[in-house]
DNA sequence: ATTCACCAATTGAACGTTCATTCGGTAGGC
DNA sequence: GCCTACCGAATGAACGTTCAATTGGTGAAT
């Protein structure tokens, strides 16, 4: 094992610690005393990786986001027809956050505190400019509505982070024709239905 | 004044201070103190009306919602068609957000913490039961698709909170043609049209 | 009309705890 | 001998909460 692969692996004890404690008990409730003792590492360890808590949190976000969007862009079959290919999409996206249901949650909770106002990939977030590609080219080719491509695809987005959080607080059942219904309204929605 | 009014000008003073300290700094940065200060009283005042920090800030959200709830229920002119009744519920919402920043930010952070799990309304939020109503009552009518009502609402009330972010942050200008054009994404996605 | 007992509202200094961070030190590869 | 990775007890600041003390208003008793 080389030595850059050991301090890997001491870095993502840090990330899975602190990903698991935080979508349990919120950035609030999670000392660095726990991160250290779930990772298996000592407290000093984690200031070698990282400045601060502040800073571990950040990169923690910004490491995930870019795996999740390593994962979003395998898989897709330009062959296939444009509308096939979004509801793929899309049903890729809802199962990668069922899959982690943590990372769904770190999220939310990143984004919607003072955090990501410092976060240096905030506003050009490569996870969200795969689908806002995506929907560009769409647009460029007839398929969808024209609309601000950023804004369709945060739209979009929110839609797939909506349903995951439904499913997953149980609060509404969404089996399979659920989740087909939701992809079809959000695809009705921005479909281009002129000249039918 | 009578003593009750005097009564509730402190609390909510207190809900006032902790509403803005919480938008600016999170729920981790904004300490007892300094919720006691902006407010104009002194620490202890907090815990004669609240038990704890966490007691306040969930009470804090029930108030909240039952205000938004209040204002939601005005002005719905029902001689009026469906449609136009659902564009401008869709408006009121979003510019309730627009008004009330500090609260769309709240809400977010509130519903993506732990606290929501200890939450009392959980899954029977008066504001939320207004729009599942407002769409059951279009399903059964027939001017919606048939779905789970529930899932569309809290799918319709994303749109909108997503769409009041997305101004807000200004990465995305919104105009007027924008906010309509959204608001038609969503209404062409649930709208009933079979058989046209 | 005055006194007094009572209580709710309020204060802010003080307390004990928790937490992020530091730092002196060890181990081992180069 | 130096550097990097790592440890974990120690530190001190910050925090939520408590509590003894103060105030001011109300009403019953005199």
């Amino acid at each position: 094992m080389s030595q850059e692969e050991i301090i890997a692996e001491k870095k993502k004890a840090i990330f899975a610690s602190t990903l698991e404690l935080v979508r349990e008990n919120g950035f609030h409730g999670t000392p660095m005393s726990l991160v250290a003792k779930k990772a298996g590492v000592a407290a000093g360890t984690i200031y070698h990786y990282f400045e601060s808590k502040d800073a571990l949190i950040i990169a923690l976000y910004s490491y995930l986001r870019g795996k999740m969007a390593e994962e979003m862009l395998r898989d897709d079959d330009q062959t296939l027809d444009y509308q096939t290919r979004f509801f793929n999409l899309w049903k890729k996206h809802f199962h990668y956050f069922l899959r982690h249901t943590d990372v769904l949650y770190f999220f939310e909770q990143f984004v919607n505190s003072p955090y990501y106002e410092r976060c240096p990939e905030k506003g050009n977030d490569r996870c969200q400019n795969i689908i806002a590609t995506f929907l560009n080219e769409g647009m460029e080719k007839g398929f969808l509505k024209q609309m601000n491509g950023k804004l369709m695809s945060i739209l979009v987005n929110s839609s797939v982070v909506t349903s995951a959080k439904i499913h997953l607080t149980g609060k509404v059942e969404i089996t399979e024709t659920e989740l087909q219904q939701v992809a079809q309204y959000v695809w009705d929605g921005i479909r281009n239905n002129q000249g039918f």
